[in-house]
DNA sequence: TCCAATTAGTTTCTACTGAAACTATAATGG
DNA sequence: CCATTATAGTTTCAGTAGAAACTAATTGGA
């Protein structure tokens, strides 16, 4: 059972910083770590990529939507939902039309293989999450609801780190891409 | 304000996920929103991936660790920290020895421009770390903190979602590497 | 002593990722 | 009606990331 007391050490000192108690760092482990063995058991066992267990996710949900739908709805660029939809056309787990009003828009939805997949994965997905949460109780449970809820529109606000006041700075000088994940 | 009844919609229904509400996919959003925004700003302002900023980070803590020990206290892979320390060196950020009883062992520690880069950096993460927790009281916080520990000791201990009991299941099937990300 | 087995760290190889460029279709307005 | 602009989605390109192979140094044992 972890500390009860308030913690000795108190966090970051004047002008240092643990990396340990930096919430970003901290932040990126644990969800690397989750990631990490989700993405191995899915790539195993379904042979389904994290992309595409979204995509498959969504519409599950609610089918017939376009490509930038589920863009919007599961935090990926189109560019990955591009690839995971050309796999999951190519695994036939959807099938796509494309809109009879607009011949761009792509119309969406899981094909019989699809369904039986999510059906397979929603199990697995859903007990994992449990095994996760096990020793976390109902009340903590909420206040991580919320707090995730808080810090996605907080980070989403502010943007970029450095930039007091303004929401972002310069027109984005190129920062060379790539680089991410802490 | 967000909501304070507990929720209307509950959570996942028998056969079905709400990916908005799946645990590891919300870590994994928040996660890279704020990896996202952090790393674009020390790439604008300071010429620094991430990998490298947290080995600066680590060895303004501590001084004169090897590799190895760096990969540990980063949660990095000693692949990770070798292109760092490759970089860091070009750019005369850290200086590195080899212990005279193992000339194997490297004795990484902050130069003179690495102490300064680590002395600007400091701040613009402190500003931002606070900023993130602004909208969050000193109690949820503390809630915070201890759920993030008892995730990732949980996540490491359960391993690959899927294998009920054991630790591990097969001696890893080679599950094609890469695809990660919620 | 010498050779097999370990260990530290680097390099290579392959796959993923995102930004920008591109293609095709649709909307706008002159 | 045609030219311009905007939008949906794909492809290309350059850089990232990790597994496995590799190099060099050390240790342990016969």
């Amino acid at each position: 059972m972890p500390r009860r007391t308030p913690r000795r050490t108190p966090r970051h000192t004047p002008g240092r910083l643990r990396l340990d108690d930096f919430l970003p760092y901290r932040l990126s482990v644990v969800s690397n770590v989750i990631s990490h063995a989700i993405s191995t058991a899915y790539a195993e066992r379904f042979n389904l990529s994290i992309p595409e267990w979204r995509v498959v996710a969504v519409l599950a949900m609610q089918p017939d939507l376009s490509a930038a739908e589920v863009a919007e709805r599961t935090a990926m660029d189109k560019v990955a939902v591009s690839r995971a939809v050309t796999a999951l056309l190519a695994a036939d787990r959807i099938e796509r039309q494309f809109a009879s009003t607009d011949q761009r828009r792509s119309v969406l939805r899981l094909s019989k293989g699809g369904k039986a997949v999510y059906a397979q994965v929603v199990p697995v997905a859903l007990a994992y999450e449990h095994r996760l949460l096990a020793p976390i109780s109902a009340r903590d449970r909420g206040t991580l609801d919320r707090i995730l809820r808080l810090l996605l529109g907080r980070a989403r606000e502010i943007g970029p780190a450095g930039a007091p006041g303004r929401p972002c700075t310069r027109p984005h000088t190129k920062p060379h891409a790539g680089q991410r994940s802490a």
